[in-house]
DNA sequence: GTCTATAGGTTGATAGAC
DNA sequence: GTCTATCAACCTATAGAC
């Protein structure tokens, strides 16, 4: 076995957990080593950098993690509106089982960061950005026009995230369960602008 | 001139701003009562609560003042698709005039502190439930079917706290333009479902 | 009522033993 | 390489002077 890396792993680990649950601030290194099992000498091994190097690394695991998840969605039917449809009503789904963020979004690492840290900032701002490209990639491969693909695909992260945010605060997944609704009128064929 | 209130409303404003601007947790109180100038005394005298109650209030001022902006550029013309561009056009112009937040969104608030304080989500669900409903009030006063109107609401409301947040992060204000374009294909008067 | 000084606890980070 | 003991700085909250 490789316990070489086995100690930064459960860290980012548990620092990803952590970070999307309480937030970057509200999160203590300690917490995180407590969570995590390993000592504080081994985070400023891995991390030299402290803080914001293991929490960009905590959000490359959680972008890696959320591409995963929404691709699989999105890969369960070949119509771009069930595909979507299939994507939302997973994150319903966890969402109501615990009602927490489990690799669902990370707006809030992003909103607290971005005016403090560049590095975060940018790493969040990639992730955001790929994710409005894998939808707009569906849409591509279904038939849509590359430009409204490209628009859809920012459209529908934006109100995804925005939902996720509702249905966190109203402690109901109403918001999302409206989007799922709406969600055949947006992605109508006819009469693209 | 009224210097009963004078302290407290300035510190609810310093309060407001500072959250909005780094966040619930990386705001220390320390910081709201310099930016203020009152001394801490008067703030555990206002707010025996401390720093939740404090939030409370400033959460309720930022809500109010958000309300009224949405308001005026809603009410600046009678059809909805002109008048619901307007309050987004009104957001990137201030988002270009300084990358921040200035009474644009709670997200941030909201997601820190919805799993930790009760008092403070529901307040930022209430404000969240507010926006929806103006929204969904103009619609309703354009023709538009009352269920159709409420989730549009919804819809919109969700679509444009994520493409604030998308936009925050890539300091860009694209994706807040984007929504902008798409909007009057997803406020379309025909075939509502 | 208004304000200051301070208590008590936590944080991120470091130095150095093994 | 892995881990522990400890640092200085910061936080929220309080007690009590004016």
């Amino acid at each position: 076995m490789n316990s070489k890396t086995d100690s930064r792993e459960k860290i980012v680990a548990a620092a990803s957990k952590l970070f999307q649950l309480k937030g970057y601030t509200a999160t203590g290194l300690n917490e995180i080593l407590r969570e995590s099992g390993a000592p504080k000498g081994s985070l400023y091994y891995y991390f030299p950098n402290g803080k914001e190097e293991l929490a960009l690394a905590a959000v490359d695991l959680t972008s890696k993690t959320m591409q995963a998840n929404v691709l699989a969605g999105l890969n369960s039917d070949s119509d771009p509106v069930c595909a979507v449809s299939k994507v939302i009503s997973d994150m319903i789904t966890a969402l109501k089982d615990d009602g927490r963020l489990q690799t669902m979004s990370l707006s809030m690492l992003a909103l607290e960061t971005c005016q403090t840290s560049d590095t975060l900032r940018e790493a969040c701002a990639r992730s955001f950005e790929k994710m409005s490209s894998i939808y707009a990639q569906k849409l591509l491969d279904s038939g849509f026009s590359c430009e409204r693909s490209a628009e859809l695909g920012t459209v529908l992260q934006s109100m995804i995230e925005g939902a996720i945010t509702l249905s966190l605060t109203a402690r109901d997944v109403k918001p999302l369960e409206t989007v799922l609704h709406q969600l055949p009128l947006l992605l109508r064929r006819d009469s693209g602008v």
